[in-house]
DNA sequence: GTTGGCACTATATGAGCGTATAGTGGGCAA
DNA sequence: TTGCCCACTATACGCTCATATAGTGCCAAC
């Protein structure tokens, strides 16, 4: 059992704990942590702001519980898919996906807000993805882990642009039209090499002597820059 | 002339209003908006918070001032490089790296903190991106748009990660080591395939099915998943 | 030398925050 | 019936914030 999606259904059946847990994961979601009030939370759970206090002591001891509950609902999620073979039912991957939306701007915010949680999870997947680049694409590069890094700093970084790269697409990604767009042209970005090698010899070339002991970096490759 | 890194140097030579400015630049990059009082701006700037008032009239004002100013000096410090010939200039981008820097880190707390100059900024650079890639490398893709925008989203999101890669990687991005270990991985990306395109083309048809009216969309490809 | 204006400071105000605590009501054990 | 526990509410405290306003001193114009 993988449990309701948290955003809306059963309401009343929950306890107000778990009202309020859920809440509190929407709502920072959506708002980010600074940006939530207890009152809010409490609001939006329909509970006193002082039952939050009764039942998790602080807005930041809050916090972990929905940190640690976040992660293992995505982990349980997940495993549900991968190990229980539900991928194969039709029907479960569109129940879970509201949460599993959810749950990913949850995390996303977690990451940009600081938590030590998410933290671990993005180490996670950095070492994870270090193995399966040596493994399954030894060639790509001479350094996994800041090939590794810079590719989940990359994806979560997405994530983390949602509005904007929304905005540019016309279209929100985390919609089904949204997500298939950029997915596709993740896909492209994937499976075809944008640059020609010999020009980025080149740029690595020019950039060699900087990595001489003293002076400062250069910007000329620098990401966020010009479109290449 | 290009004056003088914004975060140090030259700091009573000054006038009141620029000190606020350039100090605000350097909390909101660091802190952002809403971590940052305008008390704190004050201090940092040596003034009263009156005089912040008296100056720019509100804090939202001031972030206007500020989104307007890293904007603009910017693209002026770009326009040096390129068009002035300055990159031949060597200990000129030395100079101005500090300030490159700190403008990125500004632009991208901007970015995430959602500001309408930030914001057309990643418009243009997504359009300049699409026009760049139709031109220079239109077999990557047939959805230029998305591509871009995806392109633009990931790079501005990995500065958004900053602290998470850094410390996957173990080294600043934003010092020279850190920042010559992620270009190199940047390169790599963007001159190796990392995925076999007969896999792409199957997940593609894997995915083909949700594009029908109705049902939400899948998770098997969702970005920031494992590692590939 | 006086006046006017402006950069600037000190201090006040009111809202909103997280947190604290006293109180209430209903169900359950004895 | 009595007593007690516990989920839950109402209210208040202390703090910090952005903002507002009254006041000060310098400097240039006349």
């Amino acid at each position: 059992m993988v449990g309701g999606p948290i955003g809306d259904a059963a309401f009343e059946d929950l306890t107000a704990r778990a009202r309020i847990r859920d809440a509190a994961i929407r709502l920072f979601a959506e708002r980010g942590i600074d940006g939530t009030t207890v009152r809010d939370i409490a609001q939006e759970a329909g509970v006193s702001p002082g039952l939050l206090r009764h039942h998790f002591g602080s807005k930041e001891a809050l916090r972990e519980v929905c940190d640690a509950y976040a992660l293992d609902r995505l982990v349980k999620i997940k495993e549900d898919l991968l190990f229980e073979g539900k991928v194969a039912n039709p029907g479960f991957l569109p129940s879970v996906h509201p949460t599993i939306v959810l749950l990913y701007k949850y995390l996303t915010r977690a990451l940009l807000d600081g938590s030590s949680g998410a933290a671990a999870m993005f180490d996670d997947m950095v070492t994870l993805s270090e193995q399966w680049v040596s493994k399954h694409a030894p060639a790509v590069t001479e350094d996994y882990r800041a090939y590794a890094a810079v590719l989940v700093g990359m994806q979560s970084g997405l994530l983390a642009m949602h509005d904007h790269v929304s905005r540019a697409l016309g279209v929100d990604i985390f919609t089904t039209e949204g997500h298939l767009r950029m997915a596709g042209a993740l896909a492209d970005f994937y499976s075809h090499s944008l640059l020609d090698p010999e020009f980025v010899t080149k740029a690595r070339a020019a950039m060699e002597p900087l990595r001489a002991p003293n002076p400062p970096s250069a910007t000329g490759t620098d990401p966020g820059a010009e479109g290449a």
